[in-house]
DNA sequence: CCAAATCTTTGAATCGTTTCATTGTTACGA
DNA sequence: TCGTAACAATGAAACGATTCAAAGATTTGG
């Protein structure tokens, strides 16, 4: 119930100026050691803790960095969340979290709020059209930096993860496995992401003669949409089948998987390999385990801490977009036919 | 790069004076039309938007609330966040999100950052023991509250589940819908969710005197656990199995889906009806849709967020625990064997 | 038309920190 | 012993909002 000690409190308690007590705590080397340790006892005797309203009010900006996601609890964001806060803490700031949920008017209200806090800077995955707020933004000094989408370098720094590639990625590990007539599952085509994988695959499989690849287009990236693909795979006459399937996400490759797997007539990776996208935690232990495609999570939250950085720290309009490139996880959904018969 | 405008600014350019500009904002009814609309202006004109840091210090506390949860990663938790950040919001309050990650530094970390912030209230779900540390924060002002865990009501005020509740929900749905010999599957046995739902769950298999009750041990609480308990299982003779199994999470209800599935001589719900805890997003989209028992995570969240507030408003020493019931949610997966035979 | 009551507006004081010019202290070499 | 340099400590000013007593303007009733 005590309103809490104050650095003017500490000051009387120790008996020095209050720019004293400032300087224990901000500039410890100023300050003769025998006086640091009369003012650290009273700190700590009053239970002294720093008001960061004043601080702030004083330096004129806050220690906290605003981060603006889509969906806290899609997994991809959840682990952006974690690198960027565990980055942020090491140049002694924190992250202040907004959850958008691909809701405009969320997300306006919480760069209302970063604004009137006086964030160091932003982190957004944007929903709507912000740029004309981010340009308001960037005049009054908060710096902003684009993640998971590629910005033009002129206007924005940007995070964001190559899709094609991993496209490329995914469809090139299937040939290699000796794999030949492929398909990709995905939809709808107007999501980006769905486009771009596609894009990628069809890249790789271009490479070889002899692929081909056919797309199927699903009901949406759920487990169910998947499961939907692979029942109607399932009603084709076995010469008719792809021996690779790529899915635009692991949802659908988990749905696909449990289609083929329930008729005990197809075997994965005998009959037809299966390769995901996103490396979900089911990816690991699912009945047959899933092969995906990772994407650098960590390195995206960590890097957008280190752009919003090299922002605040330079004055240049010039800005960076780091791209990205996924990462391929092997398991046994997509192991060469031969290993699995010989095992 | 301009300094953003102050209250100050906003006064000179509608040449009134500071304090009726805070009038307008806060006090609209004591200002004449003319001013505000004067004023109102040249807020737009000027892109004014107020520092929280100035208004913190002067009220002496923030408008924010800290949060502390083990995971954020955990579908439990990401929902509790969303129920008490839209219930904060309701009340013109934000919410600090911290992830502790099971980590008692970095909770700890998290309360300082949160007492230098001043926030209004604390909301934690703890690692360690923090009674200390929150008493200390009680005497300065910042009432907490414990989230999913049941607090001594003269100490705290909590919003838990009740665990021995939701077994016996879950066992005694698997014996109402004809099943005899069930078996609990979950571990290790000190985790204290884990052996208050096998509790409530003898509770209800007492009540039907032919009815037994049988306790796997699991290795953990994950998918692949349940799949090794599942494949010890699928090697019993057939008369020695189980008719219905409740497994302490979906998680484990899973695996064992998996290992009862895989070999295509137990049918779900027909021989083995199978039932898991925690409703996550999967259980609806397995092979055969699971049955789970749903906690109430956005109540949690919201009631969590009003017992703050009662404490910030009222100065009494009385707290309140606040003890929701889970609630069971069927699916095909423990569908009477008449039924699903019919169809 | 005046006094009283009501409604508006004013601006200095305040919150708790950091900054920095100034003052005070100490040590050292000449 | 004195002058100087290096080091310590001081405390007023500033950050930007809110508050509130007081002054000023307007309305009301007689």
């Amino acid at each position: 119930m005590n309103r809490s000690a104050s650095i003017k409190d500490v000051a009387n308690h120790a008996s020095v100026a209050v720019g004293t007590v400032s300087n224990v705590l901000n500039y410890p080397d100023r300050v003769s050691q025998r006086t640091k340790e009369r003012v650290l006892r009273a700190i700590d005797e009053l239970g002294f803790v720093r008001n960061d309203a004043a601080r702030q009010l004083r330096a004129g900006h806050s220690r906290t960095i605003g981060l603006i996601v889509l969906d806290v609890g899609n997994p991809f964001f959840t682990s952006v969340v974690r690198a960027a806060e565990d980055a942020a803490a090491l140049q002694g700031s924190a992250v202040l979290l907004g959850d958008s949920g691909h809701n405009a008017s969320r997300e306006s209200n919480y760069i209302d709020l970063f604004q009137e806090q006086r964030v160091q800077g932003l982190l957004i995955s944007p929903v709507g059209d912000v740029t004309a707020r981010l340009d308001v933004l960037r005049e009054r000094g908060i710096p902003t930096v684009l993640v998971d989408r590629l910005a033009d370098e002129n206007q924005y720094s940007s995070v964001s993860v190559d899709d094609d590639a991993g496209g490329y990625l995914a469809a090139r590990h299937l040939l290699d496995t000796g794999r030949r007539r492929l398909a990709y599952v995905g939809g709808p085509a107007s999501i980006r992401q769905v486009a771009d994988r596609l894009q990628g695959a069809r890249r790789a499989v271009k490479e070889e003669p002899d692929a081909t690849l056919e797309v199927l287009d699903s009901d949406g990236q759920t487990v169910l949409a998947g499961r939907s693909v692979g029942n109607m795979l399932v009603e084709r006459g076995r010469a008719d089948l792809p021996d690779g399937i790529f899915c635009a996400n692991d949802l659908l490759a988990l749905g696909v998987m449990q289609s083929l797997t329930m008729t005990h007539t197809l075997r994965i990776p005998e009959d037809i390999a299966l390769i995901g996208y996103d490396d979900i935690d089911f990816a690991v232990s699912a009945v047959v385990p899933l092969s995906s495609i990772r994407q650098p999570t960590e390195a995206l939250g960590r890097t957008a801490i280190e752009l919003l950085a090299e922002e605040l720290e330079s004055n240049n309009p010039r800005h960076r977009a780091v791209i990205f490139t996924p990462e391929l996880v092997v398991r046994q959904s997509t192991a060469p036919a031969q290993d699995v018969s010989a095992g």
